[in-house]
DNA sequence: TATTTTGTATACAGATCTGTATATAACTTC
DNA sequence: GAAGTTATATACAGATCTGTATACAAAATA
């Protein structure tokens, strides 16, 4: 069952393998060796380039991290062109990532699920995730000219993030719908249509 | 390391010291060793109760839902009056819950987290409990004489949800503020204050 | 008071977990 | 082409996991 990863640098295959499982399965129940077995590399190659589990673990949110924003900003932008238009493709994305089918909700939240009474580094990098999407959002609001962009970016994040749980847990795509029409309404408060 | 657990039967214990541990260090993470230990409850009457672990893990949750959702109504219900004040109390009622020191988020969406891939009754349980607290929202809607009910409270629903993880992941409680003030727009415009 | 139930205490079986050790093959690079 | 790097294959150590077995004590019930 080894997957077609054969361009991939070894460290490479170890990590979108284990980004798959542990989106999948949860981090605690994904063990080495399944990560080893999937991604046809050997353990003591896995142990050379990450020292321990959670080393992978840090490495996968990374790497995460930097894939997820990335085409997550660059969709909204390709949906939409004004800033105001953008902010509200954030949910049309939103819907379209919810139908994946290995949508499993998102893998920073489920992460902090599996961490909470623990204050790893793992902690941070999740953390950190989530300010840098608000950012952005921030940066969508300024540029539409709404006068308290950090409030809106604020209420517009946490609709997302509701709409991304609610999807998850329901196994119900429409809540991107649901967001979006929230969203709307805000927006409208806060940047009146001309 | 013995809780004061003397009046409740062995099963209540048992439920019990599961809840908080699994609330705090997820399920996966935990042993059922670790629980009996700290529920002072032998490994064999636990299993006298429970068949295996995942029907521990059912029956926490099941204990969990009825008590979460009746503390979540008597609570909101007790902030307010008026159905109208009663849908923003939710977010009183939310910040009160965020600073609580064992707040570890949602345990039904952690849950899930650790079971994304699979499709147990597990899923089942968490996936009913966001759907009664949504039908209570609806009913507070339908007091207040909201012309479309069902699409208040499924905004509503999300923003509290949205609230609720990112207190979780930013440890920072003033989500509930942002998300109330969210929800007041969007109660003020289904239902224009007079 | 005899019996059944319910619990404790503890050890164990078998699987799985993280991480390491050993020995060998293939691929760079000088 | 020799040296050094980077893999593979595989076995193992030691801990921990779920679940069971054995032997005994306490408490309720008949």
């Amino acid at each position: 069952m080894k997957a077609q990863l054969s361009k991939l640098s070894k460290r490479d295959q170890l990590i979108q393998t284990a980004v798959k499982l542990f989106a999948k399965n949860g981090i605690h129940a994904t063990g080495v060796d399944s990560i080893v077995e999937q991604s046809g590399v050997t353990k003591k190659t896995l142990y050379a380039h990450f020292r321990t589990k959670e080393e992978l673990v840090l490495a996968v949110l990374r790497h995460y991290d930097g894939l997820a924003r990335n085409e997550f900003m660059r969709k909204v932008e390709r949906r939409a062109t004004t800033p105001r238009a953008r902010l509200l493709a954030i949910f049309d994305f939103a819907q379209h990532w919810f139908q994946q089918h290995n949508f499993y909700g998102c893998l920073f939240v489920n992460t902090i699920g599996e961490y909470s009474g623990k204050d790893t580094p793992i902690r941070q990098i999740c953390k950190e995730y989530k300010k840098l999407v608000k950012d952005y959002i921030h940066s969508l609001c300024q540029q539409a000219g709404v006068k308290n962009p950090q409030g809106l970016a604020e209420e517009l994040a946490l609709l997302l993030e509701g709409a991304t749980v609610t999807a998850q847990v329901s196994q119900n795509p429409k809540s991107a719908q649901i967001a979006k029409r929230a969203a709307k309404a805000l927006i409208d408060k806060a940047l009146p249509p001309r």
